[in-house]
DNA sequence: TTGTATGCGTTATCAG
DNA sequence: CTGATAACGCATACAA
């Protein structure tokens, strides 16, 4: 068994007698619990050896004492997602300004709670739990926040995908588009099943066929072997769950030949980065991952402080018209 | 000063009880050491009862105990850059193999995070670093492993970029490129440093000119930007450090009516998933991030376990020609 | 104003 | 084969 050399590290028993106090009082002093209770040269002098000795708190131990990690942790479906960056990075920032670290989690494909992952953090090193389209596995009572899901259980923040995809249909419907086609998601997650409920019924609301449906994982190779599949129907507008599918449109287009938006139009959603990269730049419709992960962090620093978060919190969704939408050319 | 209602961990000593046995046979049992001590009948019994109450050891206690956190911290200057969710995702998957969890930590444009993040990582939730580009703060002791950096005090993992761009260069060279243009990071890290003192050689090698050069953050506005630039120099063919970058040319390009590749060569680097669906696709130097993440798990791991990594490894890239590149006009 | 004592849940050493 | 018992480093009730 191999001996590791932990680097011998400095606790607050070491700080106390290199100020000539109690441990205790080293404590109350860096923990600003001694407030008008310890003297200033005795917090002086605790300080400053706490700063030459380089003294850092144990993490174990204060979790262990108070039972409190001040760790957070936000399990996303797939990291590889370009979504889920800046969702992170919106989280990390807002947790790190009230003092807690944020544990990210990707469960890959593999969706089932059996993942290990998640279970590392449900073994504790976690106050709560901000979940993406998922839920709490049953039997758990964490506090948690549950993100992109239907309202249940647990607190909700989510996006209005019901206006993004109103707004892309409206759009759509304006420029003249009667016949539409849906690239899904196959992905089992109430968001997806949403919008493709908000989308059939608005289509028979205004008369129209059902759309054209394919699901697809959410890659480019899959979704353009699916945007096949849907340009040989004879729909004329694409609505994506998500930008990666639509990419996977223009990737199928640009095979056989299409052209958009001159032959077919098509819209995203999330706005990701490469939107703007693409050729037509891609109408989509936006959604702020950062503040989503802002907001989530949120609710969930509420209810660790015992303050119940809003239990349905939608954040709002707006298209942004590029380049890929036009008028059908039978208009 | 609100109240939070800890949903009551089931501990060691409630199994114990449960199982009729004392506290240290369970952790005997369930740490798998009492191999041949205990009794089959015992085992068995205490198992149920942890299964039954739903037991999972408590993480802070165990570290406290043992010093050892069974986590490492993942450093990345933005992950907002898609190349490092297949990064994270590499070293999780490894992680987890060798039952770690990895905590991801972004310190993204503001140098105040960078101090103030690492800082919670430091303060030991962590048995060891994994730091993408950077160093260890001076001073600092903790295991480490330093990622796309030239070799130093820690051991490094890093891409075979001198063999990426010289592929890239060989590429165009062979095309009858002659007149070449940088696209560079602005972000300092050796990495860059590095792919631009390549170029620069072996440029002045063939006898050519020094490339145009514009830095500009990884971003594709920003890039679109440095992109014009460039441009407007006589260059042909142009190497970017990041296929964001690249990017950022084909956004120039498409303004000013410049076509890719007829007018000019591109070549971008990593092989981010959108690189297919420029159009034209393109060609770019592949680097596995998946690979990275997984090689720089294992060198830490291998550290922890006090035996030293190799001090610099270098993964192998490769050129992927799609369709960015084309022999000059004037060839 | 400061010190003493205690316990958080584990692992690990040692008797029995 | 199993059970006491002692830390690990910190926070806090209580004593001084």
């Amino acid at each position: 068994m191999a001996e590791i050399t932990v680097p011998s590290r400095v606790t607050s028993v070491d700080v106390a007698r290199r100020a000539g106090v109690s441990q205790s009082t080293v404590s109350l002093v860096l923990s600003g619990k001694g407030r008008g209770r310890i003297s200033a040269r005795t917090e002086e002098a605790v300080r400053a050896a706490a700063a030459e000795l380089g003294y850092r708190p144990n993490v174990a131990a204060r979790t262990l004492r108070t039972g409190v990690a001040r760790t957070v942790g936000l399990v996303v479906p797939d990291i590889t997602n370009p979504f889920f960056g800046p969702m992170l990075r919106g989280a990390q920032a807002e947790a790190m300004k009230a003092g807690y670290t944020v544990m990210l989690v990707d469960i890959g494909e593999d969706r089932t709670w059996e993942a290990r992952s998640v279970e590392a953090l449900l073994a504790g090193p976690s106050d709560g739990l901000l979940l993406f389209e998922a839920g709490l596995p049953p039997g758990e009572t964490q506090p948690a926040i549950a993100i992109e899901v239907l309202p249940g259980d647990l607190p909700v923040v989510r996006l209005d995908v019901e206006s993004g995809f109103d707004q892309a249909i409206d759009h759509l419907l304006g420029l003249g588009h009667r016949r539409f086609g849906h690239l899904a998601a196959s992905f089992e997650a109430q968001t997806f099943e949403l919008r493709h409920a908000r989308l059939r019924e608005r289509l028979e609301r205004e008369g129209l066929a059902a759309p054209v449906t394919a699901r697809t994982n959410i890659t480019f190779a899959d979704a353009a072997r699916a945007g096949r599949e849907l340009l040989e129907s004879d729909a004329t507008a694409f609505v994506c769950d998500d930008d990666m599918l639509a990419g996977g449109i223009y990737l199928a287009a640009r095979e056989r030949g299409v052209r958009i938006p001159q032959d077919v139009s098509v819209v995203g959603f999330d706005d990701l980065a490469f939107a703007v990269v693409l050729d037509p730049p891609l109408t989509t419709v936006a959604a702020d991952a950062q503040e989503l992960g802002a907001t989530a962090f949120h609710a969930l620093a509420s209810a660790l402080d015992g303050v119940p978060p809003p239990a349905d919190q939608k954040l709002p969704v707006r298209l942004v018209v590029r380049g890929s939408t036009a008028p059908p050319r039978d208009a």
